[in-house]
DNA sequence: ATTTAATATCGCAATATTACGATATAGATT
DNA sequence: AATCTATATCGTAATATTGCGATATTAAAT
């Protein structure tokens, strides 16, 4: 049918696969990295670094922001996204506790 | 028009979407928790394990595979998958890139 | 109050993903 | 050789994603 069956998995499975998925398309790889770069708040100007429309880079804001990549509001005129180490923390510790795993294990 | 534009991001950009992308479903997700739990290579109980049809799980199967993120062989009439530990560390360190930068800036 | 500037949302077309049943393939067993 | 068992592939329908232009929103500047 298309639709994934998330209540069929745990809340952390679910949780772990809805992050990794905002970071499944490079735009949004592009994005992190550029606000890694600026080491601020975005303002236009990531508009003009990414090879993308406007309206486009908005969406793909708006989807790491839900997935709780990034995090911030709207100041004025201008927008303050950063980057939400905590979710990136999650990760780091999950595909560690993976690697950990698997190290003490043999196969293939 | 649909269709993401790869060759406008850098190699490393779209080599960790592709990653991020593969583990951006739970029962993907779930199948490498599987494999880390049976601390071997996977038989057919898997099916039995998940709450998809067989086609659906060799499908997730293949795309795990295609990203790296498991490996093996078919073995005369079952099957050798397991998680690649390389891939898995390419993941964790460039985590571990983004949160030591995140740390060392102020933003928010 | 109008205009300007920056971001978000809507509507749509193109493409990709997800899931399944049916079928194919290929090694093991009889 | 025929059958069984396990996995892969094909075809297809339902759904989701991607990207853009047009438009809406909202705060600042004039």
């Amino acid at each position: 049918m298309g639709a994934s069956k998330t209540d069929h998995f745990t809340e952390e499975q679910n949780q772990i696969a809805i992050v990794a998925k905002a970071l499944g398309h490079p735009a949004r790889i592009a994005i992190i990295e550029y606000l890694l770069k600026v080491n601020a708040c975005i303002c236009n100007d990531i508009v003009d670094e990414l090879p993308l429309a406007q309206s486009t880079i908005s969406q793909h804001l708006k989807e790491l922001k839900n997935a709780g990549l990034i995090k911030g509001e709207i100041e004025g005129n201008s927008i303050c996204y950063c980057i939400n180490e905590t979710t990136f923390n999650v990760l780091k510790e999950y595909f560690s506790r993976i690697i950990f795993t698997v190290t003490n294990q043999k196969c293939c």
